[in-house]
DNA sequence: CTGAAAGCGCTAACAA
DNA sequence: TTGTTAGCGCTTTCAG
C-alpha cells in the first residue's frame, strides 16, 4: 500500500481512501491510484484491514455440515454461498461426519479465523458453548437440527409432519403393517421422523409392531441387509417407510433382490436423485434444501445487520412426491 | 492476549509461546497461562498473527469449482478437505457456475483473503492472470480441466481414454451407430470426451455420423429432448454414449418414455449415484473424484512445504462399470 | 527462561 | 481534499 501510495504520489490514507470507497478524494487522485495499484497488481489485505476497522469484520462466515459432499448438505451450503456472495462473503465450509469431537475443532478452527457468522448443523449433545461467541457478537444460526442449551434461530425440515405424511399416505393405501427403518437414534433428525411414523400410526389406532422398526442404520448396505430380513419375516410388512436416503437406497435394493419391488409399497423421506428412474419410481418425501439453506443465510445477515429480534424457530415444509412405490396397494387390504 | 498475560503474571511474548507451543517456557509458566486464557476464553486471532509471522500462512486454502452442490465436485471437495485439516487448514470455497467472471471475483476475493494457495476448476480461456499470485508464493493446482496460460501441476480424469473404454464396450457389443450427447464445446472435459469417441471409431474404421453427434448439452431436460429426436430418427442409434450425468439421466428417461431402454445401449460418462437400481442397471465410465482431490491437496501441499520440482499434469484413470444398459447387443449385429 | 520494543498492513481520529 | 499519527493483536528481534 505504501508502494501505491509513493507510486501515486500521494499518502498512505488517500489509497485507503480510494480502495474503500471512501468520499472526498479528487476524481483526478482517485485515478492515479487505482492505475497505481493496478500496474504494481497490488491486493489489500482484508485481515489487516479488519484488525483496525471499526466493524472488524473479515466478511467470512463459517459453515459446519455433516459432509460437504452429501448432497443434502451441499444444496443448503450451494444456497448460502448464494445469498452469501450477494453480501460480499466468502464461505469456510468443515464437514463434520457427525463426530461431536469434530464440532469442537471445526468452531475453534472457525473462530481463530474470526469468521463474522457460524451456520452449525448441530451434532453434539450441547450448543451452549457457543454462547461465548455469540456474546461477542458472533451471530449463529442452526440448520438441519435444533440446537440444544442455546437460544438461536434454527432453520429445519418438518421431519414430523413429513413422516407422517408419508405414513398416512402408506395407511391410505390399506397398509397396517409399515416397517420403520431409521439412522442412529441420538441423530436427531431420525427421531422426530419416527416419533412422526409412530404418532401418525397412533392416530390411526394401529400399535407399532416393534419387530417392525429398527434403529441405527446410517448405510445402504446394513439397511439392505435389515430390509432383507424384515420382508423374508413370517409375518412381513406391506410397506416401508425408511426416513434417510441411504436407507432408502438399501431398501431398494432389497426389495429388488427379492422381487417384491412391485409388491411392497415404499416412501423414503429425502427425495432419492434418479428416483424417477426406478421401476416403481420411487414415492418420496422430498426436503427443500435450497430454501432451508437460503433462509439461514438471511437470518444470520439480519443478525449482523443488527437485528436482535428473539430466537426463533423455522420449520420448512416438506412435499410428498407420488410416483408409484408409495401406492402399491396392502395385499386383500381396502382400497384407497 | 494483553488480558491473558496479565491474569497470568507474565509478559505478552510468554503467552504468545505457550500458545504456539515454543520451546523454553518452565512447566509452571506454561500451565499459569494456559489456566488464564481459559479463564478469559481467550481465542488467538490467526490473521493477526500471520501480518508479523515469518511464514505468513493464513493456514487457509481457496477452493474453486463449478458448484459445491455438484456431486463431483462435492466429493473432490471433501477430498480436498481431509487433506487439508491434517495439516491444519480450513477450506474457503466457492461455485463458478462455468461463469468466467466468477473465476476472476472468487480469485479476487480469496486472495483478499490471503489463502495459502489455490485449487481451481478453471473456467476462463486463459490462466495466466493467475501468475502473479503463483510468483508471489501462493501456490496453484489445477483440477478436473487443464489451465490454460499458465505451466502448474493439474489433476484430471482421464477423459479421452475414459471416452474410449465406453465407445469400446459399445462396439464389442457390435454397435456401429453410436450416438454422442456431449455437453458445451467450450467445457475441455466435453470436449476431450468427445475426442475419445471420435478417435475410438475412427480406430475401428467408422466415420462419425453427424446426425448422432450433439453437443451444447447442459442439463437433462434438453438431454431428454434430444435423445427421444435420435431415437426416432429414420436410421436411430443403435447404441448411446453420453458425456455427462445429466445428459446420461436425460437419456435414460428418454429411452424409458419410448421403450426402448432393452433395445438400445447406454453407456455414460461419469458414474449415476443409484444407476444399479434402474432396469437395466446403466453401465457407466466412473471417475475417481476422491482420488483426484487427495491428489490435487497433496500437490498444493507439497509445494507449501517447499517443493519446486516441474509442473506436472497427473491423469486419474477411469472405471468402466458394467451392470447392463451397456450390454445390450446391436440388432442382428455381430456378437461380442 | 523471560520481557520490552518494533513493526506486519491497514484504518480511525484528527490535524492541515 | 489530503496527510500524519497511533494502534488493531500478534510475532519478531534482541536484550536481559
Amino acid at each position: 500500500m505504501r508502494d501505491v501510495a509513493r507510486l501515486a504520489g500521494v499518502g498512505i490514507k488517500t489509497v485507503s481512501r480510494v480502495i474503500n470507497g471512501e468520499p472526498n478524494v479528487s476524481p483526478g487522485t482517485t485515478e492515479r491510484v487505482r492505475r497505481a495499484a493496478a500496474d504494481l497488481l497490488y491486493e489489500p489485505d482484508l485481515h489487516a484491514g479488519n484488525l483496525r476497522r471499526a466493524d472488524g469484520r473479515s466478511r467470512t462466515l463459517g459453515l459446519l455440515v455433516s459432509s460437504v459432499a452429501n448432497p443434502f448438505a451441499a444444496q443448503v451450503h450451494r444456497a448460502i454461498e448464494r445469498v452469501a456472495i450477494e453480501y460480499g462473503y466468502a464461505v469456510l465450509a468443515a464437514s463434520l461426519e457427525d463426530d461431536p469431537a469434530a464440532e469442537l475443532r471445526a468452531v475453534t478452527a472457525l473462530a481463530r479465523r474470526r469468521v463474522d457468522g457460524f451456520i452449525v448443523t448441530p451434532v453434539r449433545d450441547d450448543q451452549s458453548y457457543l454462547r461465548v461467541h455469540v456474546d461477542r457478537g458472533t451471530p449463529l444460526v442452526c440448520v438441519d437440527r435444533a440446537p440444544r442449551g442455546i437460544e438461536t434461530d434454527c432453520v429445519v425440515t418438518a421431519n414430523v409432519d413429513g413422516a407422517r405424511d408419508a405414513v398416512r399416505h402408506l395407511l391410505s393405501f390399506g397398509h397396517r403393517r409399515i416397517a420403520f427403518l431409521g439412522d442412529l437414534d441420538r441423530i436427531e433428525t431420525a427421531r422426530l421422523r419416527r416419533e412422526g411414523y409412530v404418532t401418525e400410526l397412533a392416530a390411526a389406532g394401529i400399535d407399532v409392531d416393534p419387530a417392525l422398526v429398527v434403529l441405527g442404520l446410517h448405510d445402504d448396505a446394513t439397511a439392505t441387509a435389515v430390509a432383507r430380513r424384515l420382508l423374508t419375516l413370517p409375518d412381513p410388512p406391506t410397506a416401508i417407510f425408511s426416513s434417510q436416503n441411504l436407507i432408502t437406497i438399501g431398501t431398494i435394493r432389497a426389495l429388488q433382490q427379492l422381487g417384491l419391488e412391485h409388491k411392497v409399497a415404499l416412501v423414503g423421506f429425502d427425495d432419492v436423485e434418479t428416483g424417477d428412474l426406478m421401476k416403481p419410481a420411487i414415492t418420496a418425501v422430498a426436503q427443500d434444501p435450497d430454501r432451508i439453506g437460503r433462509l439461514a443465510a438471511e437470518r444470520l445477515f439480519a443478525h449482523l445487520d443488527g437485528d436482535t429480534s428473539p430466537a426463533r424457530q423455522v420449520v420448512v415444509p416438506t412435499r410428498l412426491i407420488v410416483r408409484g412405490s408409495g401406492e402399491i396397494p396392502a395385499p386383500g387390504g381396502a382400497a384407497h
